[in-house]
DNA sequence: ATAGGGTTAG
């Protein structure tokens, strides 16, 4: 290289700094910056001289530190000079070029370069297909594999010596070919030849990079056809490739066939054992979930963060307060701390668990937050009906983060269970005008729910036909049960018969409609919805709520029958059962619980399975604030936390496996006040 | 020169 043009271009990029000296580790993860606009800069190199001469070597250096760097700035202007100067290419430098582009986040820039290859290799095509990709592209990520294993075709191509095809010049598009050619640079001007280039195949990075694009309604069908491309290329037990397998149908819902590939896997690693985790957590296979991390354990291998955070889910799920503990100490054993998304997965695991106070001391303690640590610890609160602290801290988030569509969830819920009617309606309207925020249809569910707990129907009818959106069956579900409650019959009605129409195949929507008949006395319509019923064999059903009060005694009782005060204390909660039910609320295990004296409390959470005592743990900070609300406005608690606890204990104790048929009958019988 | 697993909400 001429040292004048060395100079010149050294120059121009002089505010780079081409050494290494990059910090080696980052302590949060850090993000790519966003796509940069798809002009290549030919302006800037203007004056480079275009007599400058670099080789490849040179090129490929620069190109280098820019994809180091994130310099995409820089990279135009050495593309441009590419271009300005001739440079005839080959397929590794543009692949250079490519990922500098990809890296950098400009993904149309990428695809320009791609597209105008006139030659290109898998690495080519796994460049691009990783941009989309690891852009939540996955359309165009998976779009590309057809394309590339297309272009096999017979091309004209000419003699080309030594270089071969790697010296095409890629910039076909740009008008550089026809320079080429005319000055003999593809080497002796002979007639084109036809030539039959194979195929290229997908290598084991390429089946890596798209593999996670396969999501969605036709991910299993996509999944499933890569899956077949890698064992014909045998690289299905690939550590890297299997892992994105085993992920692919964990979240396509099959994780028995994620099990099978995680089987399948010669050894296994860190990345596949957490993947297999988070797949089986995701699933709400949880106790699955640890069993893999404790057998992970056993064999020493080294967790990271990664791991904890997958491992944090399936903790939360079970509500296992005293292994969350354990696991929490794990971490701050392993030096993990500081790292926000498993300092978030604390918080929530914490306070899923029923502990807020230990999820508030990760958040006080986090050295920064995201908007999902505090949109996480609003949830918290929210859960547990702590509405006055949701809105206290909402308004204290605005110095560090700015709220998003999560934020104004978890607020607009948190009133709304927490009874702040008018707080609640002021933040839907604060939303809207001052964030510019576009509600989505959630946070209409949210404003419906707010009305029909504070028994104002008609208005929360009003929001579902004014609402952009096409109400969902939640939704209806949401403003049935406030009916329920409130004694709307008419409108329940109404709204009944929606739900069906939407869902004619769902059992409770039958029992719902039925429900309503029979709590104004229609006893023939009770009937004939009862037969229609039968007729679409749907009767398998519970026709109410099976889950009595005294059955949940029975289990309470039956795991320490040899409580000292095991009378006396079944005696009082009957009693306190009975108050609650003459004053024409809903009574609530955990209700019942609060109103029992510490010492007796305390007697009868240490009798018990962990899973339980935390499962009333939790509620016994909900309900104080329940039963305030409950008296003062005549609104219902929100179970839907606690039927999720209740039926963890039944499939526990009774060992019944159809969660979900708890979690309708807990869920749906707490919302149209049915007693559970 | 290309590669795998992660957090809130419903």
């Amino acid at each position: 290289m001429h040292r004048r043009s060395q100079f010149i271009l050294r120059r121009h990029l002089s505010h780079l700094h081409f050494h290494s000296g990059e910090p080696a580790s980052h302590t949060f993860p850090r993000s790519i910056p966003p796509p940069c606009s798809t002009a290549i800069s030919f302006r800037v190199c203007d004056s480079i001289p275009p007599m400058a001469t670099f080789g490849l070597a040179d090129y490929d250096d620069l190109l280098r530190g820019c994809t180091r760097r994130r310099a995409i700035k820089e990279g135009r202007v050495i593309h441009a000079h590419m271009i300005k100067s001739h440079f005839v290419t080959s397929v590794r430098l543009a692949n250079r070029l490519l990922v500098m582009y990809v890296k950098g986040g400009s993904l149309e820039d990428a695809r320009q370069v791609l597209d105008g290859m006139s030659q290109r290799d898998v690495i080519s095509w796994t460049a691009m297909m990783s941009g989309y990709s690891q852009h939540g592209r996955s359309f165009e990520a998976l779009e590309q594999l057809p394309r590339m294993l297309r272009t096999g075709a017979t091309v004209h191509r000419r003699r080309l010596g030594s270089a071969d095809v790697d010296s095409v010049a890629y910039l076909r598009g740009n008008g550089q070919l026809r320079h080429l050619e005319s000055s003999g640079c593809l080497g002796s001007p002979e007639a084109p030849q036809m030539v039959n280039i194979r195929s290229i195949l997908p290598n084991e990075y390429t089946l890596a990079t798209v593999l996670p694009s396969c999501t969605g309604h036709s991910g299993q069908d996509h999944g499933r056809q890569i899956h077949s491309l890698a064992v014909k290329s045998n690289f299905d037990s690939h550590m890297f490739v299997g892992s994105s397998l085993l992920d692919m149908y964990s979240k396509v819902g099959e994780v028995k066939d994620a099990r099978r590939v995680f089987n399948m896997l010669p050894h296994r690693d860190v990345v596949s054992c957490t993947a297999i985790i988070s797949g089986y957590a995701q699933s709400g296979l949880d106790e699955e979930a640890l069993k893999v991390f404790q057998q992970l354990q056993r064999e020493g291998m080294e967790c990271n963060y990664v791991t904890f955070v997958s491992l944090l889910t399936a903790i939360a799920g079970l509500a296992a307060l005293d292994f969350g503990r354990q696991v929490h100490g794990l971490v701050i054993r392993s030096e993990l701390l500081f790292y926000v998304v498993l300092d978030n997965s604390l918080i929530d695991m914490y306070s899923k668990c029923g502990s807020l106070k230990h999820s508030r001391r990760v958040f006080d303690n986090m050295p920064e937050r995201s908007v999902i640590s505090w949109n996480t610890m609003l949830m918290g609160y929210g859960k547990h009906g702590l509405g006055r602290e949701v809105v206290q801290l909402f308004k204290s988030m605005f110095r560090e983060v700015k709220p998003n569509g999560v934020t104004f969830l978890a607020v607009l819920s948190g009133c709304s269970h927490g009874g702040l009617i008018d707080e609640g309606l002021d933040i839907f309207g604060y939303m809207v005008s001052d964030q510019r925020l576009k509600p989505e249809i959630g946070h209409y569910g949210c404003l419906v729910d707010l009305l029909g707990r504070a028994g104002r129907i008609e208005e929360a009818l009003d929001v579902i036909k004014n609402m952009p959106y096409e109400p969902t069956s939640a939704l209806w579900n949401s403003l049935l049960g406030a009916c329920r409650l409130h004694a709307k019959i008419s409108i329940g009605e109404v709204v009944a018969r929606k739900l069906l129409d939407m869902e004619p195949d769902n059992a409770s929507n039958y029992v719902i409609l039925s429900n309503i008949y029979a709590a104004s006395g229609r006893w023939q319509d009770v009937a004939r919805v009862r037969e229609s019923m039968k007729l679409k064999k749907l009767t398998k059903e519970p026709g109410r709520s099976s889950i009595q009060l005294d059955k949940v005694m029975h289990i309470f009782f039956s795991s320490d029958r040899s409580h000292p005060r095991r009378k006396e204390i079944f005696d009082k909660i009957t009693e306190v059962c009975e108050r609650i039910k003459a004053a024409g609320y809903v009574p609530d295990l955990s209700c019942v619980l609060h109103d029992v004296d510490d010492e007796q409390k305390e007697s009868i959470l240490l009798g018990h399975s962990e899973k339980l005592a935390i499962a009333f743990g939790l509620m016994g900070n909900a309900c104080r604030e329940s039963i305030r609300i409950t008296k003062n406005l005549r609104i219902c608690i929100d179970c839907h936390n606690f039927a999720k606890y209740v039926s963890n204990v039944y499939q526990m104790e009774i060992s019944l496996r159809d969660s979900s048929r708890f979690h309708l009958v807990a869920g749906g019988a707490c919302s149209c006040g049915d007693y559970w």
